[in-house]
DNA sequence: GCCGATTGAGTTGTGCACAACTCAATTGTG
DNA sequence: CACAATTGAGTTGTGCACAACTCAATCGGC
């Protein structure tokens, strides 16, 4: 067994690639990538949102966002317009052909879920839970490294 | 709560990231990516590698490792090349440089496993066991989708 | 030994992520 | 009102991932 395999880290590194690779062979019909399927299902949901609102959705910044909308509306399936009340926001929304694929792409949850081998809702609620919990202290460590650094006894630079 | 709070997936996703950005924060002076430190646990628990070697213990082609390993090449940290008794065969192989990191980045897991909030040992395996299922089942839905698909009933084709 | 098939590594092109930056629009304060 | 600070989106540059490709080295069957 490789090294890496016992680490935590590494199963997650694993499995949300092989989970993307997943999604990719079902939304390749629809020149769809995971990222820009997660935007879809955010707008079929909530509705209209600003590249904000939906950065703070999908914990991802401007930087990411702004060229990957790009793509989805020179896709055809979203459309950006400057809001006029505030010219900073830009507000984005579904076209006629981004609300359709809600039916069209309906079967995918299900086959990722059928997939899945998550036997119950309750086995998926306790595998998002842990993995929110993870999230939530690995923000913490990212924000303040230097509490944890210093309880392990470690420098903060190279030597 | 944003709408893809509620898929597996997403939780997935959003927790593989800040990881990575937590570890960002504690490689960063060394100038290290998380993908370049998995490769260096190999290498250190394992000995020499092959890039195809290393390929299938992080489950990455060529097309990813040729490149980062150039640059940590470039960094001074491992060395590459070509076995004399098969030419197609690159060696990879720590230098002194790449073996002392292995020291000075020991503080690494500690701090992971600390900032973590995963109880005990028990908690940290039984959330790998998870993952490693979900990630061969994923294997098995990309590898074999039309099985998955024709189940649940649904087309191979957009509209 | 010859030659088609396979293997191992690298290259090219696309799409995230993300840091660091720019810039215009807006807000808050005096 | 003036104007410094903030906000929201976009741009630039770097580094994965990964598909699709190239190419040389090796292997297998004859």
């Amino acid at each position: 067994m490789p090294a890496v395999d016992a680490l935590v880290c590494f199963a997650l590194y694993a499995a949300n690639r092989t989970t993307t690779q997943a999604y990719r062979v079902l939304l390749e019909p629809w020149n769809l990538t995971y990222p820009q399927y997660i935007a879809l299902v955010t707008l079929w949901a909530d509705g209209d949102q600003t590249v904000k609102s939906l950065g703070e959705a999908l914990q991802l910044d401007s930087g990411t966002l702004s060229p990957m909308l790009a793509r989805m509306e020179a896709a055809g399936y979203i459309e950006r317009s400057r809001r006029s009340d505030d010219e900073r926001v830009v507000s984005v929304s579904l076209t006629t052909r981004g609300a359709a694929l809600r039916e069209e792409l309906a079967h995918v949850p299900h086959c990722i879920a059928a997939g899945a081998g998550l036997s119950d809702a309750d086995t998926a609620r306790e595998l998002i839970d842990a993995l929110h919990q993870l999230t939530e202290a690995m923000k913490d460590l990212r924000d303040h490294p230097d509490t944890v650094l210093s309880a392990v006894g470690a420098p903060r630079h190279p030597a």
